[in-house]
DNA sequence: GGTTGCCTTCGAGCGCGCTCGAAGTCCTAC
DNA sequence: GTAGGACTTCGAGCGCGCTCGAAGGCAACC
């Protein structure tokens, strides 16, 4: 295990989240992809492997959360870069941050190093916004639970 | 510390909840509203109580999440048990229980004792969204935690 | 070369949950 | 009785994040 997948264990042990879905370790590492990937993909492939539908992720690029490459015929070609880029941006949407951040963000990894500031205060925000988010949600299904152990009580109560 | 308190507090713990807001109370038991609370409360009043803006209270009603009596000037009269069913549409949508699905559970509680299975079926069901919502926020969170410790890495890493 | 099917762009549309504005009514204070 | 403000209904609009369809181009196989 590397120093850096041991401080990822740590933090997933330390938030006591569950196993990490499949392409986690891709995302933490997009250098990573599986070595038999083809250095160059279609939309369509790139669809498959994300789950993302072809019209989203050409909306994606539309709204400049990613940049993609042409073919000589005008058809998308992903690279590693890119795949890498598009599964990042699904764990962020899945943490619900909007789209408009997640475009800054990447506006300001491509304005290089002098940004890192920025992005870590871009990320920290976001990371508080999550914290809330997950207290709201714990409190509401306290809510729920109650009314559940409580069942079928009136709307009110 | 009542028996259906205690249950909560128990749930409470078990879910390592927060402290419910100052709220909670009275969501829980709706019957319990503060007793110097007017019987019947305006539209603008229910606003401030509750946070929730007028025209999203009048939207609220419009699509059958609350019934509200009018005085004889035309005028919304919210009573204790209207105020109730408020406060507890607040921490649904909290929850991000979809409008259709309170809607759904309005109208069974409204459709009496016989439909408590449907009822708690529902809640169950809204529950299990809110587990994997919880699941899937932890593990959003510690690939942004992963991000901000490597700080300023590039986006597809 | 033709057929098939995925690809392109562009702009419109949708579902959700509000949010707002217009036009008119009611209530209160003076 | 009149001014002012809060209330009413109704329908339209908005912000978000997609989602879709039309019209046409490219690519691969027969």
């Amino acid at each position: 295990m590397t120093a850096v997948a041991e401080r990822l264990r740590e933090l997933v042990d330390l938030y006591d989240a569950p196993e990490l879905p499949p392409l986690a370790g891709e995302l933490c590492r997009s250098l990573d992809l599986p070595a038999d990937l083809p250095a160059e993909l279609s939309i369509a492939r790139v669809a498959e492997l994300t789950g993302v539908s072809a019209h989203t992720l050409r909306y994606y690029e539309r709204v400049g959360l990613v940049a993609v490459a042409r073919s000589e015929g005008g058809h998308r070609v992903y690279d590693r870069d890119a795949l890498g880029r598009v599964i990042f941006i699904t764990r962020l949407r899945c943490s619900d941050m909007p789209i408009q951040a997640i475009r800054r963000y990447v506006e300001l990894v491509n304005l290089g190093e002098a940004t890192a500031e920025e992005r870590l205060a871009l990320m920290q925000d976001h990371r508080a916004t999550i914290i809330r988010r997950l207290q709201e949600l714990q409190a509401a299904l306290a809510v729920i639970d109650y009314k559940i152990v409580t069942y079928g009580g009136r709307c009110g109560s």
